[in-house]
RNA sequence: GGCGACGUACCCAAGUGGCCCAAGGGGGAGGUCUGCAAAACCUCUAUUCAGCGGUUCGAAUCCGCUCGUCGCCUCCA
């Protein structure tokens, strides 16, 4: 099989196939840098992190872009509110979302993107909309998408312009428009907001225009793939298609991909209704980043996926079942001859796992392989039949996997400190001292690293987590 | 009001016509191993897939209706 995925324009699922197979250009909308983002958004971006790094596990030259919204109404708003500059809160709230997603070990995109560092490339395609006739000036200074000149309108989301509600709340009272419905390109200056000086005037720049600018600047005037949340079908990438469309005359994006929503409590999870929970709170919850990473990934993306307490025990239980293989793998002394059977054990898992991945990213028939094998390979350990070059290729296998997953634990060395600990708690076993080595073993797992006793001699391996 | 998704064990969640008397993870019960603990392994925990009809040799999977949950139509990942 092959990667398959499913378009939400299309409502087709089809076989992936890359414009150019030698660079793969995928777009995804990242956040809008007013405050720091929440585990919802991240829902969004791992799933994005997830094709990236299949596609690449895949063979695929993958090049990534993700955007930073670094002006709009509310870093505005926020800005105000607490006296300082726009590119300052932009800076602060960029800073906070780089750190969260290096935390969840999201693949850096390839490139950052900041809006405001586009605006000219903004402008450049509003000039060319106005140029073709499907924008228009207001008294303000600010210019509006023509949706009447755009048949195609409403593709996107399905919705039929005729049939949309017109929404009670829009600017439609602050900005002139000819109709309701047509969205704004461009915002003409207003007191207290950052104007810039640009071929189609003074002003700033509407939202959706500036990832069609910074899409095709790096990508092109048609790529392969568009992420994002299903909140953002409608307007945003409606509006962000029909207007790249109509600007440039070639078809936009080849497949775009949705997820849903974070559920928590019942609800979908979003800042407007305080519904929220940010990866820094919930780290310092005690709940380890990989587990807060499997909490966001297990599920398939366009599945709602439920968050909370239970959802992240499950999670933290999940990868210490990971981490419990990868520690006796790595400790495996052992006099075995090659078990003749491994291969084929490997060669299901890698084939359940990519069989899943295939099938529109569902991850969930790709984990079960994973534990599958996790399970196989904990037999074959307790019965002894690995040699240790065996638990090398398992290794080798998981690690590879993994580079799509990223839930290994890190191989690093034991602090010099901790490492005596670790060696005076087997010596002390050795001497049959019992009471000194439990009090090394709970000290030990106090401070995060938990022993455990095998046949073949003690092992380790850290915890991460704190456990209430 | 329009459009759409979903409803599978105690919880999360695969499976979308026969391999299903239904993966995987979590939780629970019992057992093995062990100085103890932990990990691991073994057994058990859905004759049943929201309900009711229908199509079919055959349905969790297709069709219809009913009930329920969620989302989009407005800033939103």
């Amino acid at each position: 099989m092959t990667l398959h995925l499913l378009d939400t324009l299309s409502g087709e699922t089809r076989p992936f196939e890359p414009l150019d197979p030698t660079n793969v250009r995928v777009y995804s909308c990242g956040p809008t840098v007013y405050g720091p983002a929440h585990v919802g958004n991240f829902r969004s971006f791992l799933f994005a992190d997830l094709l990236v790094r299949y596609l690449r596990y895949r063979g695929f030259p993958v090049t990534w872009v993700m955007n930073i919204t670094d002006v709009d109404d509310k870093i505005i708003r926020g800005a105000l509110a607490d006296g300082t500059g726009i590119a300052e809160v932009a800076e602060r709230y960029t800073t906070r979302f780089l750190a969260d997603a290096a935390t969840l070990r999201m693949t850096v995109p390839d490139v950052l993107p900041r809006a405001t560092a586009h605006i000219d490339e903004m402008a450049a395609l509003i000039e060319a909309l106005l140029a073709r006739g499907h924008a228009y000036r207001t008294d303000d200074g600010s210019i509006f998408f023509r949706i009447a000149s755009w048949p195609a309108y409403g593709r996107l989301a399905h919705l039929d312009p005729a049939e949309m509600r017109i929404g009670e709340r829009v600017e439609a009272d602050e900005y002139a428009k000819d109709d309701v419905r047509d969205f704004a390109l461009w915002k003409g200056p207003r007191d207290g907001e950052p104007p810039w000086e640009t071929a189609v005037g003074p002003g700033r720049p509407g939202w959706h225009i500036e990832c069609s600018a910074m899409s095709m600047r790096y990508l092109g005037t048609s790529f392969d793939v568009h992420t994002g949340g299903v909140d953002l079908v409608f307007p945003h990438h409606e509006d962000e298609m029909a207007q790249s469309e109509a600007a440039t005359g070639d078809p936009f994006v080849r497949t775009w991909l949705h997820c849903a929503h974070l559920q928590m409590g019942g609800e979908k999870m979003a800042k407007s209704t305080g519904n929220i929970a940010r990866v820094g709170d919930v780290v310092a919850e005690g709940v380890s980043p990989r587990a807060l990473r499997y909490a966001l990934i297990a599920a398939h993306y366009r599945m709602g996926l439920s968050f909370g307490p239970d959802s992240l025990h499950a999670a933290a239980s999940a990868v210490e079942r990971l981490d419990a293989v990868w520690a006796a793998l790595g400790g495996y002394p052992s006099d075995a001859a090659d078990d003749a059977a491994l291969d084929a054990v490997l060669e299901t898992a890698r084939r359940g796992f990519e069989d899943g991945l295939d099938d529109d990213l569902n991850v969930s028939p790709a984990l079960a392989a994973v534990f599958d094998l996790v399970r196989e390979l904990n037999r074959r350990i307790a019965a002894r039949i690995l040699s240790t070059a065996d638990a090398g290729r398992a290794r080798d296998v998981l690690a590879d996997l993994d580079r799509v997953l990223a839930l290994l634990p890190d191989e690093d060395a034991l602090e010099p400190e901790l490492a005596a600990l670790v060696e005076a708690r087997a010596a002390a076993r050795g001497r049959r001292e019992w009471a000194e080595s439990d009090r090394l073993r709970a000290e030990l797992l106090d401070r995060g690293i938990a022993v455990e006793d095998t046949r073949d001699g003690q092992r380790w391996r850290r915890t991460e987590a704190r456990h209430g």
